[in-house]
DNA sequence: TCTAATT
């Protein structure tokens, strides 16, 4: 891409445009540069940066803003050296935040004076945020290192919602330096009763846990007050899994390709199993992770197999290559893709229309609606255009989906060998057969699931059993999802007794 | 009761 920039820059008039506007590139070469950016192989024709310019991170930016939006506002301050937004490396999907470079280290110090926490971009709740990247303090010889902010951050829990950033300094203030509280908000403003404090320094976290976490009640909490080291990403990650997992009642099969915000749940998905891959891989695995990991990848398998795959792409700009789906989710050996979602009938989940499911606090754009040249905002009219807007009618679309679809076979309720057969309590109550099977697919060949249902009422008792066909997949399933937790539930997970056996379902 | 995000 380099050549074909060198090859652009050349020319007078796109030499001129960059150097007045900080322009990267033509239009044509967008495709691989990510906005304002520019050949660092190519000094002639690009303007120098100080040895000492700062990388500024941007954050609180409206997803609907790229970089040419962004570019006015930030030029007043100096000549614009790079401006990225972060996009995800998967999806497309803009992230919200960007990084900035001026040429000059001065710009970058007005920048951040005259913008940090002063302003507020149209659909945004919290105040542009410019200040170094994490990079800058770390790597370099620089003056002043900062220690990781995760290691003297704290999360305060349990405060009064009453309660000010100001309140809350007093109460810390004693402990060390602190160089950020901010009290968490709802988006109408009101306190979520929690908090993040910062201090300068490790030592001064922990001796402000040991003295406050449990020291009062506030009035109003329902207990006492909590003081911990704030969740690292990995934490992070987790929490928010296990919230979508318990929200969307374990991945509804129908309901999630053709709600109103499918797409995003698609792209979501396929984000978060990368993610889950990623750390896995990193060693860091539970119950949860497996679990997630597998139904996410059977999500991101569903949607490759036709359905909103195409309006998935990100439409411009993309440092996403076509097709990027597959190599995104390192395959775990599951059948799920060819007897998994596609042979459930509809009428298998008595499941609310996905709408329902995403209005229960899965929201694409929390903060603004989104524009027609936002790419999900695309990916959904694709959505729309091939599957139709409405729900019931999505039913007969979905043959059409799957070239072939596979056949719906009627289960044969029989047991594995002993070591084979799986009794499972805790089910979520809207759990039937199709989707007891489904959870228990990733860990290999199913050979029978029962979720047991009154006869009188016809709902679910919340507990059944599955059949593997050898005693090693149903470990490997007792080991992954055994506890595991569902909504306000966990699983229980372990071997059928024998003395069932004889006793059919 | 874990922000909004750090290539």
């Amino acid at each position: 891409m380099y050549i074909k920039m060198a090859t652009l820059a050349n020319g007078q008039a796109d030499n001129a445009s960059l150097s007045t506007n900080g322009l990267g590139g033509s239009p044509g070469s967008a495709g691989h540069m990510n906005g304002l950016s520019h050949s660092p192989g190519n000094p002639s024709t690009i303007p120098m940066k100080d040895h000492d310019a700062i990388k500024l991170f941007i954050g609180q930016i409206p997803r609907n803003l790229d970089e040419k939006d962004l570019k006015p506002l930030f030029e007043e301050f100096g000549k614009i050296y790079e401006l990225t937004v972060l996009k995800d490396r998967f999806t497309g999907m803009h992230k919200g935040c960007a990084f900035l470079t001026y040429c000059e280290r001065e710009s970058a110090l007005k920048a951040q004076s005259a913008l940090h926490e002063q302003k507020t971009l149209p659909g945004m709740n919290r105040p542009i945020q410019v200040k170094p990247a994490d990079s800058e303090s770390r790597g370099g010889s620089s003056c002043l290192r900062q220690p990781p902010s995760q290691d003297r951050k704290l999360f305060v829990g349990m405060l009064n919602k009453q309660q000010s950033e100001d309140d809350v300094r007093r109460l810390f203030e004693a402990f060390g330096n602190i160089e950020e509280c901010t009290i968490l908000r709802g988006p109408d403003g009101n306190s979520k009763g929690c908090a993040f404090v910062k201090y300068s320094s490790h030592a001064e976290a922990q001796a402000a846990i040991n003295a406050l976490h449990g020291s009062q009640t506030m009035p109003g909490a329902s207990s006492s007050l909590v003081v911990k080291f704030a969740d690292t990403d990995k934490e992070r990650t987790m929490r928010r899994m296990q919230q979508m997992a318990g929200q969307m009642g374990m991945f509804n099969p129908m309901a999630i390709p053709f709600g109103a915000y499918g797409a995003y749940a698609q792209a979501l998905m396929q984000q978060q199993a990368a993610l889950m891959a990623s750390v896995a891989q990193g060693g860091y695995l539970n119950p949860m992770a497996a679990f997630a990991a597998a139904q996410m990848q059977q999500m991101a398998a569903l949607n490759m197999n036709g359905l909103a795959a195409a309006p998935m792409t990100p439409t411009s700009g993309g440092s996403t290559p076509p097709g990027i789906t597959a190599p995104a989710v390192p395959s775990i050996p599951s059948p799920i893709g060819v007897n998994g979602f596609t042979g459930l009938p509809p009428q298998a989940n008595g499941q609310p229309a996905a709408e329902a499911v995403f209005a229960n606090g899965i929201h694409p754009y929390p903060a603004q609606s989104p524009t027609a040249a936002d790419p999900l905002q695309q990916a959904y009219a694709g959505v729309q255009q091939y599957a139709g807007p409405a729900y019931p009618a999505a039913y007969g679309q979905i043959s059409q989906a799957f070239p072939q679809p596979p056949p719906m076979i009627p289960q044969q309720q029989r047991e594995g060998p002993e070591g084979c057969n799986l009794f499972i309590y805790h089910l979520p109550q809207e759990f039937g057969d199709a989707e007891l099977m489904q959870m228990f697919l990733p860990f290999g060949n199913v050979i029978s699931s029962k979720v047991f249902v009154d006869r009188a009422t016809n709902q679910s008792k919340c507990f059944g059993f599955v059949s593997f066909d050898n005693p090693a997949s149903a470990q490997t399933a007792i080991q992954a999802m055994n506890g595991f937790q569902i909504g306000m539930k966990r699983l229980k997970v372990q071997l059928k007794r024998p003395k069932d056996a004889n006793r059919p379902y």
